[in-house]
DNA sequence: TGTTGTTAGTTACATTTCAAACTAATACCT
DNA sequence: AGGTATTAGTTTGAAATGTAACTAACAACA
C-alpha cells in the first residue's frame, strides 16, 4: 500500500500506450493528408503490400484486428481503388484481396516513409537496445 | 524498393501498438467490470491517486491526453463519486481535483492490481531487458 | 434431402473519440 | 477603464470503434 514505489510512467500498459500514441501520430503525417487514410487502412495496405494477396480473415489473425475493423478498412481501400477482391472458386466465402497498381504505388511510397521514420526513431538507441525493444514488444504482443 | 528487408512486426508504430493493445486489454479485466471504468478514467484516477490533487490541465500535460478526453473522464469519475472538484480562489478557471475516500479505495485496489500485472509481464524479461524497455519507451514518448 | 453447426464477411446500433466552436475567467496593453 | 488575447474547461456534431446480430456459403451427419 506504500504507493511511492509505483511510477505510472513505468507501468507497461501506460508507458506502451504513450509510446504507441507518439509514434502513431508521428507516422500519420505520411499518409493522412496525402492519401486520406486511417490507421486501420495503412495496416491492411501494408499487410497486402509486404506479404502479398491474402484474405481478410488472414489479416485479422496476423494483425489481431477485429473483423469489422478489417472489413471497413478493406471497403475504404477498395473505394479508393487501392485493392480489389476476388472470390475464391472452391469456397466463395473467402475473397482474396490484392493491391491494384495504384495501391502498390501507395504502398511503395509509404513503405519508404516507414523505413525512414523507423530509422529516425532507432537513431536514438544503440543496436542492442533496439534488439531488446523488438524482442520485448514481440513477446508482449504474443501474450 | 526491395521490400524484403522490411518486417512489419518490427516497425515501431506497428509493434508498439500491438503490444500496447495487448496489455491494455489485459489490464482492463481489473477495472472494467468491477468499477465500470474506461481507459481514460483509470488514467486520470491513477494520476490523482499517485501524485495527489491536481488540475485537469496538469493531467492533460502529464499524460498527453486531449482536454476533452480528460474533461469527460473527470465528469465520469465525479458521477461515480470517485473525485470532487474545488475551484481555486485566486483563479476560478482552475479547479483542483481530488479523490474522495471512495476514489482512494478504488485507486488502492487498482494500484495493487497494476503492480501485480506489471510484475507478471516483467517476469518474461531479465531485469536488464526491463530497464532497456523502460528507457526506450520513455524516450519514444518524449519525442 | 434436411437439419444443425461453423465460418467469412457485412450491417446496425450504441458508445467513444476527435475537431472545432463555445463559455467564463483572467491577463495584457493602451 | 476598455478592448484584445489567452487560458481552463465544456459542449456539439461528425467520424471511428465495439458489440452483437445478421447473411451467405459451406460442412457434417442423420
Amino acid at each position: 500500500m506504500s504507493n511511492n514505489d509505483f511510477d505510472l510512467g513505468r507501468f507497461l500498459p501506460y508507458a506502451l500506450n504513450q509510446a504507441a500514441e507518439a509514434t502513431s501520430i508521428g507516422f500519420q503525417k505520411n499518409y493522412r493528408q496525402r492519401y486520406g487514410m486511417l490507421r486501420t487502412e495503412w495496416r491492411v495496405l501494408f499487410h497486402l503490400g509486404r506479404y502479398g494477396g491474402m484474405t481478410a480473415k488472414t489479416i485479422c489473425d496476423r494483425a489481431s484486428m477485429h473483423k469489422t475493423k478489417v472489413s471497413r478498412a478493406v471497403s475504404a481501400l477498395e473505394k479508393k481503388r487501392y485493392l480489389v477482391r476476388t472470390p475464391q472458386e472452391q469456397d466463395r466465402r473467402h475473397e482474396t484481396l490484392a493491391l491494384t497498381r495504384q495501391g502498390q504505388a501507395v504502398y511503395a511510397d509509404l513503405y519508404q516513409a516507414a523505413k525512414a521514420y523507423d530509422a529516425s526513431l532507432s537513431s536514438h538507441f544503440t543496436p542492442e537496445e533496439r534488439e531488446v525493444l523488438n524482442r520485448c514488444l514481440e513477446k508482449i504482443a504474443s501474450l
